[in-house]
DNA sequence: CTGTTAGCGCGTTCAG
DNA sequence: CTGAACGCGCTAACAG
């Protein structure tokens, strides 16, 4: 009777139902008892419980729960590609935070343009997530006031439009950083490959080496500046004309890790030799720095700590318009030399 | 009484009964004539549900429509990491080739270590998936017979173990071409760097290797072999293992473009230069490698087929056993020369 | 702490 | 083709 005939292939799915009737309790008990979310009980009959559903291998029905729940325990993550590593570190970062107050982060991705945008969201909205972190805000979007009138949870991610929640890293911070450790080692002439301007870890970045070039006293007009993509191509770009309109830099800052490999791939094509001949600080600190040919100087960003506090503040209701911001470090490796 | 008062944030959802009564037609009608798996229907009163429908802004409720079909319209993706862009890429093509089957595939991911293996695989069962791709298979696991008995369904990308469903490169024919391409130039002393013995990527690869040197009358004796793991940090010290062994080698293939890489910073911190000193073949074709100082040789795979292929294979009952398998072809750039 | 009851929103019978 | 009725598996509200 209790031992049920299975017959193959059909997989008879164990209920809740199953579990109350072989412990002897009501369906809910088992089911409070099995709440996770609820700190776990440890009367007789909920370890009874519990292990009588281990043995009958029980698993919760996420659809049912979900419906009943009005939740799915399940968030969404939009990041423009995957294949930036910088993503995926995010990415796999936010996993884990999620992972740790027993959510699930599930990914869409856009190509950083607005309309994929939407559609990622919606994609997402449509799975039934229940807030979602955004790694693509644009400071002239009006996307987020979509989602706010919604009352779609979200929270931004490395980059902010300057008044939803977001956890970013210390931007400024990390281009003075970068730039100030140029100018420690007796560089003048630092070109910089910024990033898109729609995007405020690039101008936080750009604003960082404004202020290190100004505090040394190097007058604005020497301020060498260039806008590109987060792409290794659009990098090899920006260092040709940057060399073009000022052959005589002894140093480059890239905002991205990404960028600045494509401008080293660049400066090697033109014969220029780093560090010997020039100097290149990249961001973000991503593991293919540390084995490039010429080891990359880079800042390190904890994405960790980014992503924990994006889930944290996701899940706040009372934290509107909080922004936290977390400390970059700069890592002096070989593509750097003193003048 | 039609107009309702929605208290803000209260988003009052739009269910298939308010669809219903505002086209006049019945819940169930209204479900048939939204259903995405059925052909759709050019009725007048379809036309007409639709657009209601979309002019009231109903979305289906997926917990409810999961918990009724007994299916989630996710899939489970699990690889060894994200910020491995090869596994990025085929995860980034299963994403699309899922959403062309009005699917969505989630991600787990995990050291390759084979417990880590199983957690992932819960956790994406207990999420609810209708099936699996595994691209972590080892050659020697015994944990898709568990699958097989559970009935979960399942394939796996880019390794094999032999037996179940798979969708992989044609690994020798890879591993032929790249070091075929080594011959061509002259090369005779040629060390690979090989992938992990439990993965069939990596095997298939040294399989072609093998069978180009002895197809070239090169003695077995003189195929030099090291194993690494899919990691720059393993490549690099592959790489000075095997030049230790044989200073004379005149040229590298390894079987992964991140051991590539790693080879190629060791060999330059060792005085070779790539490729006068030493040509360097790589495999995968990241986009990464076109833009390496030295643009590196290597083989392209096709991800977007093996995804695609993968998922059909997933959802077509009938192809138990089958192994699906796209060519390869070889990208030659700068990091490979005439000896 | 426990059990009873009442749906969540939907898809699918099964009659018509 | 259409509509009425049922129930998927679970949890929240309530009553003991």
């Amino acid at each position: 009777m209790t031992t049920e005939d299975k017959t193959k292939g059909t997989a008879a799915r164990v209920t809740i139902l199953d579990v109350a009737k072989a412990a002897g309790v009501s369906k809910s008990s088992v089911s409070r008892f099995l709440d996770e979310r609820l700190p776990k009980s440890d009367s007789d009959t909920a370890r009874n419980v519990r292990r009588i559903a281990a043995e009958l291998g029980y698993v919760r029905d996420m659809s049912a729960a979900s419906l009943r729940r009005g939740k799915t325990g399940m968030i969404g993550v939009i990041v423009p590609r995957l294949t930036d590593t910088v993503m995926a570190m995010l990415y796999e970062a936010l996993q884990k935070a999620a992972a740790r107050k027993s959510l699930f982060a599930i990914v869409a991705t856009t190509d950083d343009t607005p309309d994929a945008m939407r559609n990622a969201a919606e994609t997402l909205l449509k799975r039934g997530v229940d807030g979602l972190v955004l790694s693509t805000a644009r400071l002239d979007d009006r996307f987020t006031t979509d989602l706010t009138e919604r009352d779609v949870p979200y929270v931004l991610a490395l980059r902010t439009d300057g008044h939803s929640k977001s956890s970013i890293g210390d931007d400024e911070l990390g281009g003075y950083l970068a730039t100030r450790h140029l100018l420690d080692l007796g560089h003048r002439r630092i070109g910089l490959i910024g990033g898109p301007s729609y995007a405020s870890s690039a101008a936080g970045r750009l604003a960082g080496y404004h202020k290190a070039m100004t505090e040394a006293g190097i007058p604005t007009a020497d301020h060498l500046t260039i806008e590109a993509a987060f792409s290794m191509e659009s990098g090899a770009v920006a260092a040709r004309q940057l060399i073009d309109m000022a052959p005589d830099l002894t140093a480059i800052f890239a905002v991205n890790d990404n960028t600045a490999i494509g401008a080293l791939s660049e400066l090697q094509t033109i014969g220029k030799r780093v560090p010997e001949d020039i100097s290149v600080v990249g961001y973000n600190d991503i593991p293919l720095t540390a084995l490039l040919p010429t080891p990359l100087t880079t800042v390190h960003v904890p994405f960790e700590q980014i992503a924990t506090e994006a889930i944290e503040l996701l899940l706040d209701d009372e934290s509107a318009g909080t922004a936290k911001c977390a400390m970059p470090t700069l890592i002096p490796r070989a593509s750097t030399r003193r003048i």
